[in-house]
Order: C-alpha cells, then structure tokens, then sequence
DNA sequence: TTCACGTAAATTGCATGCAACATTGCCGAA
DNA sequence: TTCGGCAATGTTGCATGCAATTTACGTGAA
C-alpha cells in the first residue's frame, strides 16, 4: 500500500492500465453497479483516494463522466452522492430502453449483416449453456450483450450509445429479475424466440418479442426489488 | 430566456458563475455548437487556457464531460477533437430523436398537465410571433424548446435527459432546415398541427405528426448541409 | 529524392499544495 | 431546554509543477 511508485502492482486485484481516470471510472461503475457503493450515499474524495490508490485529479475526472451517465451526482463545493433511484426511475429507464429497441429492432431487421444474426445465435447458446449450469452471472452478462448486439446491428451509432449508456445506468437494478426458477425459464423461452425472430429478420414480430419480455421482466424485478427495500428498510436503519 | 450565450468573445475578468468546470463546459459546448470549434479539428488544452483565461484542471474536466457528452473524442496521451458528424451520424441521431418522441408524444397526451399544455400553446404562440419578425434565432430556439417541453411533458425524467443531450449533441446541423421560406412557413403549419394534437391529448395523431415533421425538416437541412459543405470542400479550408 | 533515426519541443497525465466553502461542535444567551 | 453565532475541522475547487508520452524537426545515408 506504501508503495506508490509506477509498480505494476497498486493491489492484488487490478492492474491499471490505460490512463488513470479511465481506469478508475470503470472501477467506481463496478462498484455503484455491484452496490458496493449504496444508492443514496455520499461519495468521498479522500476516502477513494486512498482506497483505490489514485490522486485526486483522475478521481475527479472520473465523477464528472460519471455525473454525465447518471449514476453521480455532484452538488458543487459538497460532494458526490451515487443517485438513488426510485423504482419509478427504473420504470421510466426501462420505458426509454423499450423505446429504443423498437426502433432498433425493426432496423436490426433490415440492415443486420449474417455475421451479426450468427453472433447473436452464437450469445443465446452459450447463454442457455448459462441458464443450464445456474449460472446467473455469466446469464445476466450474456443477456444484456445479446440486446446491444441486436440494436448494433442496427448500424445506427447514436442508438448503440444511447441504448448502452441507458443500459448501464440501470443495471444494476436488473440482476433481481430472474431469482425465482419459473421466471428465468420463462426469460430463456422468451430470448429463444426473440432470437429466432431476428435470424429471420422478422422486424415487427422481433420489435414486439422484446417489448412483452422487458415488460415481463421488469415486472419480476421491480417486485423482487421492493421486497428487498422493504427488508432493508426493516434490518439495516443504522446508517 | 433572451439570447444569453451569444455573447462572442471572452473579456480579461469575466464573471464565472458557479464553478469553473461547468462555466467552461457550456463555453465550449456553445463554442462547438456556434462552430467556433470546427468538426474534426484538435483542440489544444493551453490554446484554451489562455483563451478562456481558466487552467488546466477544470478545462480537461469539462473535456472528460463533452467526450461523454459525444462533442469531442480524447484519445489518450494525444489529445481532444471536435467529433466530426458524417450526414449519415446526424441522421441516425434524428432516428433516435424520433423514436424518443415517439414514446414521449402518447405518454405526454396521457400525462401532460392542463399548465404543460399551456405552456407549450404560449411557446407555440411565441414561436409564430418570431417566424413573422423573420428572427430565425429566437425560432430555432423557441422550437427546440416546445418539442423538449412536450417530452418534459411524459413525465419521465430518463427520457427528458436522454433527449436534451441527444438534442445537443446535433443542435449545430439543425440550423440549416428553415433557411428557405417556403420550407419555414411549412414547419410553422406543422407546428400548428402539433400544438392542437398535444392539446387535444391525441397522443398516435400527434406521435405521426412529429415524425414526419421531423423528417420532412431533415430531408431540407440534409439537402442544405449537403450544399454547404460541397461548397466549403470547393473553397478549400485544408489542414 | 526518400527514408530512417535520434534529439528537441510540445503536449498530455497526474500529483500535490493552497484557498474557498461547507459542516460540525461548542459555548453562551434567552 | 432551545436557539444563534462562532471557531475548528473537514472537504471540495482550482492552479501549478513535474514526469511521461507524443509530435516535430533536422541530419545523414541509401
């Protein structure tokens, strides 16, 4: 920890490569996404510093990147606080992302190229592969990369950002969708149409696949989600 | 709401309000936007310091803020450069636009409150009165405004945000649309049709008048932009 | 000519010190 | 007690210096 100098070694962990403030944004959305930094809670310069080995300067370069994709928020001369989200924030997220995969759905249909229909087919085996060995990890990954890869093959570079950016912002609200077995059977049924529907380049059917299976999910989730806050909001009042 | 940033160049002791880091991040944004900043050009960090009389810690924030912001791209080790737009980027970005306000025009119908609605009506009536001045400022903004308040309007706060910035992000190419008459008094008429629709909380009426809106003004700014830009190609800024 | 290479200049990335602002805690008055 | 004000502490905002990297340039060889 002493060590401070360019050793490769800043901990046992990560090594940091590129420059710093990327390397440290990447961190600190690990950490909000993961919860190890809690919604709602004040985010202190001082306290990172010396946590993740860094100086203040990319610290501070990382808060701004992270204010502007809305997961911070900076109060001048005060602090940074990680946004709370209010389960209808997520809702209204989730509404936009719908949105967004309605136009994209229909131009993955038209433009994608056979290479993206294969990767996508390729993301939904091993994603069932996933399902199969239980391992939600792997599953939620695989998942979220095979509906960015379907509204890239819309080749619209504004889509593909916007839908990522929005995607991360709320991701880390997605994990609680498919805890219960039936709902994540029904998820995998569902993914297997939807990508049936894109290899055939069946853009409305396609457009409408995905709107029922985010409608569905959200709804597994923003219960699971809610019974989790109530447990919170019982067990740990002690902040 | 008068023209607040239009002022031009930047006197010795000029009043930074707020913090550094945002005033210098909505000086280039305008900058960029004004065209001050070509497309594609480099922007060196101690050109600007001096310029904009700041130093170098909030300016490379402001940086980090517009790169997220998709203004400008920073490679690593090298340096920051205006983002330069292909036609075909700012028309993937009005397919965003569209599909934003599509979603936010049949939310907005159902959810919009009787004081949004009038206060769109009172933009609208502004606007009409700006088209008859010929003040094609005071139009372009008061446009930009009624089409962000109707969104504002779904009540949904992911949507407002992620249409504001993707609006930013082309706000320089939308100029170009109404620069001939006929296609101006068009766009009025439309915006007529387009107020009455958000009025009457008819949310598919309106949803397909903003889009062909938006399609019939870009098909003339793109014919537009195309000219300007063959021209500039002809007399020859290289560099 | 063109290419290669090494050095100098310019530019960026980062750490750190200082000043400004906010927060906390204490003390006294009502 | 409660409230207001003031000092002490902590935190943020910014300027600046230094190291690392890139870019520009000049020299020489093929």
């Amino acid at each position: 920890m002493q060590s401070k100098s360019m050793t490769k070694q800043t901990s046992p962990t990560e090594p940091p490569r590129g420059t710093r403030s990327a390397y440290v944004t990447e961190l600190l959305r690990d950490m909000i996404t993961r919860g190890d930094l809690e919604s709602g809670s004040r985010v202190n310069e001082r306290v990172l510093v010396e946590q993740l080995n860094i100086s203040r300067t990319p610290l501070r370069e990382a808060f701004k990147i992270l204010e502007r994709e809305g997961l911070i928020s900076i109060q001048p001369n005060v602090g940074a606080t990680v946004v709370a989200f209010t389960m209808d924030d997520v809702e209204a997220s989730i509404e936009v992302l719908i949105g967004l995969e309605t136009i994209g759905a229909e131009r993955a249909a038209e433009r994608a190229t056979q290479d993206e229909i294969d990767k996508v087919a390729e993301l939904h085996a091993r994603m069932v592969a996933a399902f199969e060995d239980s391992d939600l990890m792997s599953y939620f990954h695989l998942n979220q990369e095979i509906h960015q890869n379907i509204i890239d093959a819309a080749h619209n570079p504004a889509l593909s950002r916007v839908y990522a950016a929005e995607c991360a912002r709320i991701r880390r609200f997605r994990f609680a969708g498919n805890r219960d077995r039936s709902r994540w059977e029904r998820a995998v049924r569902e993914h297997e149409q939807i990508a049936e529907a894109f290899a055939r380049r069946e853009g409305p059917l396609l457009r409408e696949l995905l709107r029922a299976h985010h409608i569905a999910g959200w709804q597994k989730a923003r219960r699971a989600l809610e019974d989790d806050r109530g447990a919170e909001d019982k067990a740990g009042s002690s902040s």
